[in-house]
DNA sequence: CGTACTAGTCTTTTT
DNA sequence: GACTAGTACG
């Protein structure tokens, strides 16, 4: 058994607990897929158990195949009949097979968030419901919570009451399902959903799978939601044999629905369940664990654990703060061809983290200008451009005639002069005649006041039904060109003056290349197949690892990668954490974000930097934000708190008051923790709420730094907490620039500032914050 | 029916 | 600031 040997005791104690549930404590860094893999192994190699009974379950699909090779060298071979998936994709595999039972086509679809939020949208017109009043984006929030939850429109209506606007969400709710249930379609939630209310519904289908999985291992265990649990938790029920693997410190991913006490009372659900904690980390060094551990040592909710390393102590933690996001990412870039000049480092093995995909632009801007080789993960998913989009939707309308939304994405693109007017005619008629879209398309000449219309989509669905009897002879790969061709999609893109139609071009070509992979790879796959596999590949899925680049990524899409040189940007209050979790009402908004720089410490192996800008952009808005508390909590020995340079802040070879050399830098630290700021007022030490300024207008461009900076200082005396009360009042008469006279109906304190009714005499209510409007009182 | 402009919204984070 | 949906006009 030589492979054991290379594990710690720890480590060899998780493995050889195969028998019975077993909850594994594994924090960063400390060997957890080696323990998986290992695990894995000895179940097929030692304990002779059939790799066809395991399941294990990964995050990503990247996650998944990586575990999948690693077992395969391990053990030579047999590790193809493992079933190692992401959830989602398991799901989908059980569900194709058996969702007739629940009433659904074998042939689904899969909508994502998008197309969720078009069908929301037809919801909201359908039913004439007022978007000023509730958002779209809100009520699939709030659906996608409750399916997170396994709450069913029924209870969700139940539960309500009569709370008016839960009672809206409760319908409108009951008419998604609706919806999707006629496209035939599933959304992201209902994977699960679907599968626990199958394993529920048809106890035995649940025990048909409960016999193939007789050992089953889940990754990440600390994110999986209320219904993910209860899927596990369905499926091992049986034999019992559950193995889960997880670092509370890591949930990052409480607005997805992650239940973090899933992972914290995995010992109260099952008593006889075998504890091991791993804490030897093998990949940071010693200043770059502690630093982890202080910071996170501020939560409260969490299992207590303390990571050790015996790699040595390493380089202090870099911090820099620069003046502007600019400097900001002008600064990672130098440091990276600076050290890779050196010979310190190779680019593949740096990683810039970020608070929101919204910061990488600058970073990438300063990457393509300084010719440093760069893969950005994350932000807009390949499969969710428009063009990749679009020729999908084809694919889905060849393939499920019932999906409305696909049709309709499609019928007039390229240009066929099909219009809104025609397409709302259809949709009445499929209404009432209780047909699906297409359905309704091929009646086009029963539909009344279309006119010659008529024939248009009639060709529309003759290429159709070309394209399908296409299907069964061609590859994916060919029916896609067929279609570009039969289409003119790409001829169309050729002949546009778009700025972006070459990208588009070159995305479409990067499809097909896609395409014929999955031809190659996959010879028995279907359309059905490749279409979910698509709907389900996550950016990181996507990653080269051997490419020599350096990573840019959001701090979530960091999770479970490792990096030699890591560099944390936009380390400030307002925007790591971010203005949402500061101003949570919910004390523990902010612990997250906290096991967000827990995460993102730990994927430092020997360099860590952590950067803060004094001033950045953030939406039109320049913000002058203080250090990030994280960087505060993380014990002064440990940092080399270089300045970044004493420079003054100058813009237009003006230089800014309130600035002195070095001032901040020092100051910064001698603050008290958490915005309790010494005595002098300067924007810079205020507290982000202080700090967001008025759109800049056009007339005053030029000197409009110096001048933000001074309405700081002032908003800083005027108010405690920051924000200017306007100087006027509730039923005070007021004048606007644009609107003229009227009199103040309301003012309330948002988080940002004051938000103003009024009600002008010209043109009725507005509701206004108080720092744009510029109200006078009269 | 299609285009060009305007107004409003937005950002956390993702399978 | 960037993007998108909505609207007015040709």
């Amino acid at each position: 058994m030589g492979y054991l040997d290379t594990l710690n005791p720890r480590q060899k104690e998780a493995v050889m607990a195969t028998d019975g549930p077993l909850l594994i404590l594994a924090g960063a860094g400390s060997g957890k897929t080696r323990v998986l893999v290992h695990r894995i192994a000895y179940l097929i190699d030692k304990e002779g158990v059939n790799p066809w009974n395991i399941l294990a379950i990964t995050f990503t699909n990247k996650a998944a195949e990586e575990m999948r090779t690693r077992v395969d060298t391990l053990i030579g071979q047999g590790a193809d009949s493992i079933w190692v998936s992401t959830f989602h994709s398991m799901c989908v595999r059980i569900l194709r097979r058996h969702i007739d039972i629940l009433g659904y086509d074998n042939n689904f679809t899969i909508y994502d968030t998008d197309d969720s939020k078009t069908v929301m949208k037809e919801l909201f017109k359908r039913l004439s419901i007022d978007n000023k009043y509730i958002k779209e984006r809100a009520v699939l929030s709030a659906i996608s919570s409750a399916k997170d939850e396994l709450i069913s429109c029924e209870e969700y209506k139940k539960n309500c009451g009569s709370d008016y606007r839960g009672e809206v969400i409760g319908n409108l709710y009951a008419e998604y399902e609706e919806a999707l249930h006629k496209a035939n379609a599933l959304d992201f939630d209902d994977l699960i959903v679907k599968t626990v209310e199958l394993f529920r519904r048809a106890p035995q289908v649940l025990e048909n799978y409960q016999e193939r999985f007789r050992y089953i291992m889940v990754d990440e265990y600390q994110d999986t939601n209320t219904a993910q649990f209860e899927l596990v938790s369905l499926l091992a029920s049986k034999y019992r044999n559950l193995c889960v693997v997880g670092d509370d410190d890591q949930s990052i991913y409480k607005f997805r629905g992650a239940n973090i006490s899933n992972i914290l009372d995995f010992e109260k659900v099952y008593p006889e369940a075998k504890v091991v904690k791993l804490e030897q980390n093998y990949r940071s060094t010693q200043n770059i664990l502690d630093a982890a551990n202080a910071v996170i040592a501020n939560n409260s909710e969490r299992k207590d654990k303390s990571l050790w390393t015996d790699k040595g102590q390493g380089s202090r933690i870099h911090f820099r703060q620069v003046d502007t996001a600019y400097e900001e990412a002008d600064a990672v870039t130098d440091d990276i061809a600076g050290a890779v000049r050196k010979g310190q480092t190779r680019y593949g093995d740096c990683a810039v983290l970020y608070r929101t995909n919204a910061q990488s632009r600058l970073l990438e801007e300063a990457f393509v200008r300084e010719g440093i080789p760069y893969n950005i993960v994350g932000g807009v998913n390949f499969y969710s451009r428009r063009e990749i989009k679009d020729i999908l939707a084809y694919l889905k309308t060849i393939e499920n005639a019932s999906d409305d939304l696909a049709v309709k994405r499609i019928i007039n693109v390229p240009k066929r002069s099909i219009g809104q007017t025609t397409v709302n005619k259809v949709s009445d008629y499929a209404l009432s005649q209780g047909l699906s879209f297409f359905a309704a398309l091929c009646e086009a000449d029963r539909i009344p006041g279309l006119g010659k219309t008529a024939s248009k989509l009639t060709a529309f669905v003759n290429m159709i039904r070309v394209f399908r009897s296409e299907e069964d002879m061609f590859g994916i790969r060919q029916l896609i060109e067929s279609v570009i061709s039969t289409t003119g999609y790409v001829k169309e893109l050729e002949e546009s003056d778009e700025e972006d139609a070459e990208d588009r071009i070159e995305n479409i070509n990067e499809l097909i290349s896609k395409a014929e992979a999955y031809d190659e790879e996959e010879s028995e796959g279907t359309l059905t197949d490749f279409l979910a596999e698509v709907s389900l590949v996550a950016d990181i899925d996507s990653v080269e690892d051997d490419a020599d680049k350096v990573l840019l990524m959001t701090l979530h899409g960091a999770k479970g990668l490792e990096f030699s040189r890591v560099y944390i940007a936009g380390a400030e209050e307002g925007v790591f954490p971010g203005m949402a979790s500061i101003y949570d009402e919910d004390p523990t908004a902010i612990e997250e974000e906290r096991r967000l720089a827990y995460v993102g410490i730990t994927r430092a192996k020997d360099e860590l930097t952590i950067l803060s800008a004094k001033m950045r952009m953030i939406r039109g808005e320049t913000q002058y934000n203080a250090v990030s508390r994280f960087v505060k909590e993380i014990p002064e020995e440990l940092l080399d708190n270089r300045p970044a340079g004493n420079r003054q802040l100058t813009y237009d070879g003006q230089r800014l008051d309130g600035y002195e050399e070095g001032s901040y830098e020092r100051n910064a630290f001698k603050s008290s923790p958490y915005g309790g700021y010494a005595d002098r007022s300067d924007a810079f030490r205020a507290r982000p709420k202080a700090t967001i300024r008025p759109k800049i207008t056009p007339e005053d461009t030029k000197p409009y730094i110096s001048k933000a900076v001074a309405s700081a200082g002032s908003a800083v005396k005027a108010g405690g907490n920051g924000i200017t009360h306007p100087g006027y009042d509730v039923g005070d008469r007021v004048l606007h620039t644009k609107y003229g006279e009227g009199t103040v109906k309301n003012i309330s304190l948002e988080p940002r500032d004051y938000k103003v009714t009024v009600e002008f005499d010209a043109v009725g209510q507005k509701i206004m914050y108080a720092a744009f409007a510029k109200l006078k009182k009269l």
